[in-house]
Order: structure tokens, then C-alpha cells, then sequence
RNA sequence: GCGAGAGUGGCGGAACUGGCAGACGCGCGAGACUUAGGAUCUCGUGGGCAACCGUGGGGGUUCAAGUCCCCCCUCUCGCACCA
């Protein structure tokens, strides 16, 4: 607090540009003459530019969001410039645990909390200059947003979308209370330190894998960065394979097995059920059942977490029972072991040791038997899982009627699939890693659901009654009974069912945050809409989001959510696109001066309000776009804010002189060719790179053009001008200021973009490298015309020294770019 | 372990389809103006006295490699028994 006093003493006065009251001013002017807002005009392009809105914490805005937030600025900006309509909106991600945990503690209501925290972030955002259509702005806690949340699970509802199962949650005794994996630190509660038990519970769950295919197969039509397509396709995790049945030894019934590897079906040696899986109960023989019991529960009592932790030593028990190979009608022990997961596939395995690491691991802890059905590798060193080499041997059935030998595993692959399915065996079959989405919390401060519960069942609660408001209440604890503390309520708890008339209990879950994040960016689109989540029209005048600017930790859940909403929506007349998000990017995460993540307990935080009371916004947001390429992690450095400060009041001095005024050195006259070529180059470059979001490059440029007028003492207004537009995206309050006091009236941000000649962009003198051997010898200076062969003799000349009377091998000349003599 | 991305001066980073490595900024050095400078302006600034050497290391392709190919090392992010 002291140290940024000093700093802010006013001796602005001599830098001659006080970012304080021209920050101030256009602030309040854009905001008086509502120069952001937009409607739809189909007169004009239009372009949807949304930021990763945010959750509204208490800390404030940091630099780290700045920086997402001023790229969209920028190109928002520009993009108006160049004559698009642009919708660049801002709103809040309010639901959230922070604000009910500070209720617990404080008995502030949520409500309380978040409207204060969202006046912060909206001020800090003003402060920053960012030209969002603030007449949009949406909170996801507003009932009359909220309640197209509701519309939209009531119609997930209807189309069998949304169902309730029982689901393990976090469970905490000492607490009392159900915790999110984000509360849960190395097994521990965050608050306490106490244990977390899986226990199941009665959850709502949402089919997302009922579009999974859709949500792969689309991943086609963006253009999204490959890391963040990657972690999609991962996580709804598609494999291709076949599913086999293969029948009890000794009693009744089939195991029915996923594999990827019907190849390797020969190499079958045991087999394994998942420790949960139903026919445990009926394979284990007499003798092995109480091991297997033992082996179920201490396999139950482990969380996720040990279960990673273990992860090197493969553990298992063999049931006593077996199983039939239903190609060769080998007996297959039947184990279980953890290894094997009840939640992906059949939650049964064929074991085929020597063509799978994991099978191979178990095999040799248990000595079972592994048998080599694809030839081309060392099974007794490690499995061999190659597909597209080795050859498929001992893969023949004893009447010699099927045979896959000889092929690689990748031809057997659809060869064996086929087999089997003809002969009743198997079937082709697809799986996923995606499971259904557990959408319910026990928490307060969420969406509540529409829902009834009448003699045990779940009913909608009919359209006319949303939003279903969420009660006002004091007591933010949990119940204690693992429902939300919306079970103590037991006013808004009771009620009618209003069809039947029957006595009925609300549902006491509310939505994750996820929910008002899956769909804001339509929103948007009509904010104050009553009868519509959103006017068709105007859906399919703005839809898709152009640009779409948020961190990579919103790679695969935020983003799969809202892809999954948004192909519902389509599916029921909503939406007019199949993808909401048609460009993404992700900007990196701004580290510490010391190069560290910033942290509190690391001291290393930068407050943006500091900066930009010490340096200005204009400084602020040039530094964040300067620091390095938007998507790459990099530290900050005030000393780098300083740095561009200096431009800023060197931009500032090219053009207004000691007492405030218009420059003298400000002239009408027509540039000089030099003048021009360099207004035109500037032009061409910032263009270029505002569409390509390299903004570092821009203002490097913007740099050179600064560094090259000042040596200049005629600065004619023809150059001057359109330089200044230029800046305007970037620093557009000095832009604003700079532009009336050239004597220009509107906004600079409602001018034309300036457009570059082309030819003036080119040079009519170029330097030629002279080089012998790949060498750098010498520099040739010639007009544009010079011919090859009048350059090859300058250049001769130049590089005497070095060709002396050497043949020359060979000449190769790089039009207009460089000329290499070999020796 | 698997997948994705990245390694360039003292620092942040430039370099389009292979064609002058280090733009621009920070820092540092020298000078100018100044009572003064943490203001401003000018000049210099990869290493080496030089020939030369330099883009994580080692090979290769090419007249020419930061850029292309092969092997290796390091870092960041994600996934993690997914059959």
C-alpha cells in the first residue's frame, strides 16, 4: 500500500498523459452513449465473440483472466472496425461452493456474498475498458435464468435423458455431509482433515452416452486446439471390439466379455469378473468363498485413491469356478481381481496373458498359464500387444472348419468378428469410457430440480411453474442426513402434487455449476426473453460462437457439457448448429515474477487493481497482449509494464506537445514514400495478426512505427491517423483521447479499419545476403528491378575476397531473397 | 507407462511454405540534457582478441536446417489398470 503511493504521486503531470482522467472519461463516454450495444442487423456480418464467463470469487478479478479478456476485447474491437456486428457479452458463473461455504462459516447468504463479488468483477472489468455489451450481462442465480436451466432438465426429462440411480458419493460421516471431489484432499476432507467414505446414494445422472458417438464424431466440424480435441476424444474413450459369451463349466449361464482382441481368443488362458460383478456369487465354489468374500470387501473399502496407489502390485482370487472357450472348449479359471473395472465394458475379461501387459502382470504373479497366439515377439519377457505386426498362430479350430493363422492381428481383428457372429458366438461391439453424468450435489446454493417426488416416483413439475424458486433460508448446514440443507425446509419441502392432488416432497439435490454453464452463450443471445430460453430468429442470426476465449482446465467437462446441451437443444428445435463453439482457444496461465504459479502463500499474486492504478489500463492490456503468444504459460514482469507504458507516452508525445496540445510537428502535407511504406506495413501486420491472435507481433510493429515517427519532424496526419485506429483495439482509451484531440469527433471505435495498399507495402530497394558455401559473406543493396544476372556479378564482386579464382560449382539464386555461390 | 505441447541471448520472446538467427521489449553499458534522475533522448549490447562458434544433446538430408528425418535428454499439461 505504501510502496504503490509512492509510486502514484503525481509526476504524470511531466510524462504529459494522465491514464487516471482519459481512462475515467471514455469510460463514462462509452457507457453514456452506449457504444457497445448491439442488436441483430442483417444488414451486416455477423461475428460472436464470448469469453469463458466467470465464477464471481471473492478475490477478485486477476491478471491471469485479464489476459483472456483482452484478447476477446481486441478482436471484438477490430472486428466492429472492420464492419462486423459483434456480440461480445458478460455475465456470471454464480452458483458455486465458495459462497456456501463462507454461509456455513458466517451465516452471510450466498446471495449476499455473490452480489458483492459480482459489483467487484464488473467494476475491475469496466475499469480494464472491455467493451462488453453490459445490457446482456446474466447471472446463473437469477430465477428468470434459472428457470430455462429447469426448462431445459424438464426436457432432458422427457426424452428419458435424466434418471435417478444409486451412485456412490463422497460421503463424510464426521462432517455429515456429501463433499465433491474438489473437497477431498489425499483421501481427507479439505475442512478437518476427516475420512471419506464411497457410500452410494440416490443421484440424478444425465445419458450423455447416449450421445457420445455425436459428441465424437462432431468434434470434426471445429476448430478447436489438438490437445484440448485429444482430451475429448480420451474421455469419451470409443474402442471397437466384439463382445463373446462364454458359458459356465458347470453350471448354467455365460459370462459375456468386451475385447478389442478377438484375435487373441485362442491365447485364452483364465478368466476375470470384476470383484462387484453379479456372478461372482454364482461361480465361487464352497471351498474358495470365503476367500472370495474376503477379497470383495477389502476390495470395496478401497477408495480411487488407494486403488491408484496400488496400482503396480496386481491382487486377485480365483472363484473355484470355470468357464468355456467357445472356440476351442478349454476350461478357463475364473478369477476375480480389481483390475478389472464393473464400470467399463461387461465388467468381465478374457485373460489373454501373452498379448496384454495387464493380463501378462497377473498371469506371472499367479503363475497362470500364457500362451503365444500371435507370433513376432518375447512373451516370456513381456506381452506382445503389436497389431500391425506379427502373425496369428495356434488360432484354428480342431476340425480345421475356421482359421485365422498367418494374417496379422489387424486383418483377424474383422476376419474373427465375423466368425463369431455367424456362428452365434459373438457379437461386434462398440464401448465407451464416457459414463452418465452424475448431475445432482447436496448443496443449497444450486439450481433446484423441478422434480416431485409422489409415492416414490419422480414427476416433472409442469412448465407454467418454473422457475421453482430457491427457498430463502438461514441455516446453510448440511441436514446431516447427506440430503441438502434444503431438507430442513420443511415449508417449501411439502407440498401437492398439483396433478393428482397427492400429498408430495421436493427434490432436495440441486444442479452442479455445471448446469448454468452448459447453455449461458444462448442466452446471450436474448437475455430478457420471457416466453422463450431464446428467440429463434435471433438464435440463428448469432449462432455458432465465433470465438470462444477460456482456460484449458475447462478442456474436457465444461466444454463435453454444454456440447452434450447444445446437441439436445438442437435435437428439440433450439439451436440451429450442431457445435456451439466453432473456434476455441485457451490462453496460458500467467505465473509470478518468479516464474512460480501465483499463489497467496507464495506472495507472488498480482493485483490488477494496483496495476492499473500505478500504470493505467491502456499499459495493463498492452502488457498482458505483449508478454508472449496468448496460449503459452509466462511470467509477469512489472518491469515489462513499464516498458510498455514507455510506448504509451512515446505514442503520446509523437503527437501532443508539453502543454497538452495538438503537436506542431502534426502536419497536412502528404507523406513521404518511407512514410507511407511504413504506415502500410504497420497495416498489414497488425491485420494480419489480430486474425491470427498474434498479438505480441502486433505491437512490436506498432512499436516500430512509433520508434520511426519520432525520429521524424513532419508527422503527417495521413499516417498518423490510421496509426491510431490501429492502436484503438489495443489501448483504447489513449486511442479515444488521441483521436479528439486530432480534432475527429465520434468514438474511434465506430471508424472504418484502415486498409493497406499492397504495393505500397513493398520496398523498391531490397538487400541480397551474399553467401559462399552457405556462408554469410557480404550484403548486396539493389533496386527491386536488378536483374539475376546483374545481381550475380555485384555479388562476385562482393564475395571476391572469398571466391578468389575458384570455380564456382554452382550459383543459386533465391529470387529476391539471397544468393549462395558453391565452391 | 500412454497421449498432447514445448526447449532460441542475462530475461520475456521474434523468425511466412528450409533462405541474413536473435525483430520488439526488459535488463545492462556509454553519452547528451540536467541542481538532480528510477524522467527523456542518442548510441551500443549472443559468445570469442581473432579465424570462427552459436537455436536442449547426438547423428543425417540439403548449396543452405531453429525449421525436414532418425535416436536421446529435459520441462509443462492431460489420462492413468478402460480389456
Amino acid at each position: 500500500m505504501l510502496e504503490s503511493s509512492v509510486f502514484s504521486a503525481p509526476t504524470t503531470m511531466s510524462k504529459g498523459y494522465d491514464h487516471r482522467t482519459i481512462e475515467a472519461k471514455w469510460q463514462q463516454y462509452w457507457d453514456q452513449h452506449r457504444t457497445f450495444r448491439v442488436t441483430e442487423d442483417p444488414g451486416k456480418p455477423k461475428f460472436y465473440c464470448l469469453d469463458m464467463f466467470p465464477y464471481p470469487s471473492g478475490s477478485g478479478l486477476h491478471v491471469g483472466h485479464l489476459e483472456g479478456y483482452t484478447a476477446t476485447d481486441i478482436v471484438t474491437r477490430y472486428k466492429r472496425m472492420r464492419g462486423f456486428n459483434v456480440l461480445h457479452p458478460m455475465g456470471w458463473d454464480a452458483f458455486g461452493l465458495p459462497a456456501e461455504q463462507y454461509a456455513v462459516k458466517t451465516g452471510i447468504h450466498p446471495a449476499m456474498t455473490t452480489a458483492e463479488n459480482i459489483a467487484t468483477f464488473k467494476r475491475q472489468m469496466k475499469r480494464v475498458g472491455l467493451s462488453y455489451d453490459w445490457e446482456r450481462e446474466l447471472s446463473t442465480t437469477d430465477p428468470q435464468y434459472y428457470r430455462w436451466t429447469q426448462w431445459i432438465f424438464l426436457k432432458l426429462f422427457d426424452r428419458g435423458l435424466a434418471y435417478v440411480a444409486e451412485v456412490p458419493v463422497n460421503w463424510c460421516p464426521a462432517l455429515g455431509t456429501v463433499l465433491a471431489n474438489e473437497e477431498i484432499v489425499d483421501g481427507k476432507s479439505e475442512v478437518g482433515g476427516f475420512d471419506v467414505i464411497r457410500k452410494p446414494m440416490r443421484q440424478w445422472v444425465l445419458k450423455i452416452t447416449a450421445y457420445a458417438d455425436r459428441l465424437l464424431e462432431d468434434l470434426k466440424l471445429v476448430d478447436w486446439p489438438p490437445s484440448t480435441l485429444e482430451m475429448q476424444k480420451n474421455w469419451i474413450g470409443r474402442s471397437i471390439g466384439a463382445e463373446v459369451d462364454f458359458s459356465l463349466a458347470d453350471r448354467r449361464g455365460a459370462i459375456r466379455v468386451f475385447t478389442t482382441r478377438p484375435d487373441t481368443l485362442f491365447g485364452a488362458t483364465y478368466m476375470v469378473l470384476a470383484p462387484e460383478h453379479p456372478l461372482v456369487d454364482v461361480v465361487a465354489s464352497e471351498e474358495q468363498k470365503a476367500a472370495v468374500q474376503a477379497y470383495r470387501e477389502t476390495a470395496m473399502k478401497k477408495s480411487d485413491l488407494q486403488r491408484q496407489e496400488l496400482d503396480k502390485e496386481k491382487t486377485g482370487v480365483f472363484t473355484g469356478g470355470y468357464a468355456v472357450n467357445p472356440v476351442n472348449h478349454e476350461r478357463l479359471p475364473i478369477w476375480i481381481a480389481d483390475y478389472v473395472l464393473m464400470s467399463y465394458g461387461t465388467g468381465a475379461i478374457m485373460a489373454v496373458p501373452a498379448h496384454d501387459e495387464r493380463d501378462w502382470a497377473f498371469a506371472r504373479q499367479y503363475h497362470l498359464t500364457i500362451r503365444e497366439v500371435i507370433a513376432g515377439g518375447n512373451i516370456k519377457e513381456a506381452a506382445f500387444t503389436d497389431t500391425d505386426r506379427g502373425t496369428v498362430v495356434n488360432s484354428a479350430t480342431s476340425d480345421g472348419s475356421f482359421s485365422i493363422n498367418g494374417r496379422t492381428p489387424s486383418e483377424a481383428i474383422p476376419k474373427i468378428t465375423e466368425w463369431l457372429e455367424k456362428q452365434g458366438k459373438g457379437i461386434r461391439a462398440v464401448n465407451y469410457k464416457l459414463r452418465d453424468w452424475l448431475f445432482a450435489r447436496q448443496r443449497y446454493w444450486g439450481e433446484p430440480f423441478p422434480v416431485l417426488w409422489v409415492d416414490g416416483e419422480a414427476r416433472p413439475l409442469p412448465e407454467e411453474q418454473l422457475p421453482l424458486v430457491l427457498p430463502e433460508t438461514g441455516n446453510f448446514k448440511p441436514s446431516g442426513t447427506g440430503e441438502s440443507p434444503l431438507a430442513n425446509l420443511d415449508a417449501w419441502l411439502t407440498t401437492i402434487d398439483p396433478i393428482t392432488g397427492k400429498p408430495a416432497r421436493r427434490e432436495t439435490n440441486t444442479m452442479p455449476q455445471w448446469a448454468g454453464s452448459c447453455w449461458y452463450y444462448l442466452r446471450f443471445i436474448d437475455p430478457k426473453n420471457s416466453t422463450h430460453l431464446v428467440d429463434p430468429i435471433k438464435e440463428r442470426y448469432w449462432m455458432p460462437v465465433d470465438l470462444y476465449i477460456g482456460g484449458s482446465e475447462h478442456a474436457v467437462l465444461h466444454l463435453l457439457y454444454a456440447r452434450f446441451w447444445h446437441k439436445v437443444l438442437f435435437d428439440i428445435g433450439v439451436t440451429s448448429t450442431p457445435e456451439p463453439f466453432l473456434k476455441l482457444v485457451h490462453q496460458g496461465i500467467v505465473l509470478g515474477e518468479d516464474n512460480q504459479k501465483m499463489s497467496k502463500s507464495r506472495g507472488n499474486v498480482v493485483n490488477p487493481d494496483e496495476m492499473i492504478d500505478q500504470f493505467g489500463a491502456d499499459a495493463v492490456r498492452l502488457y498482458e497482449m505483449f508478454m508472449g503468444p496468448l496460449e503459452a504459460m509466462k511470467p509477469w514482469s512489472t518491469r515489462g509494464v513499464e516498458g510498455v507504458t514507455r510506448f504509451l507516452e512515446r505514442v503520446w508525445r509523437l503527437m501532443v506537445d508539453e502543454q497538452g496540445r495538438l503537436s506542431s510537428v502534426i502536419v497536412s502535407t502528404v507523406p513521404s514514400l518511407y512514410q507511407q511504406r511504413l504506415l502500410h506495413h504497420t497495416i498489414k501486420k497488425v491485420t494480419e495478426d489480430i486474425e491470427a491472435l498474434r498479438f505480441n507481433t502486433a505491437i512490436s510493429q506498432m512499436m516500430i512505427f512509433t520508434n520511426e515517427m519520432t525520429k521524424a519532424h513532419q508527422r503527417p496526419r495521413a499516417v498518423i491517423e490510421p496509426f491510431i485506429l490501429l492502436l484503438s483495439p489495443f489501448a483504447p482509451h489513449v486511442a479515444e483521447e488521441l483521436w479528439n484531440l486530432l480534432g475527429r469527433q465520434s468514438s474511434v471505435s465506430q471508424q472504418p479499419w484502415p486498409i493497406y495498399d499492397p504495393a505500397m507495402t513493398v520496398s523498391e530497394r531490397m538487400t541480397i545476403p551474399v553467401q559462399v558455401n552457405g556462408r554469410l559473406r557480404a550484403k548486396l543493396e539493389v533496386a527491386i528491378d536488378t536483374s539475376p544476372d546483374e545481381i550475380e556479378r555485384l555479388a562476385r564482386a562482393e564475395a571476391a575476397e572469398w571466391i578468389q579464382d575458384k570455380e564456382t560449382k554452382k550459383v543459386i539464386y533465391v529470387d529476391k531473397k539471397l544468393i549462395n555461390f558453391v565452391i
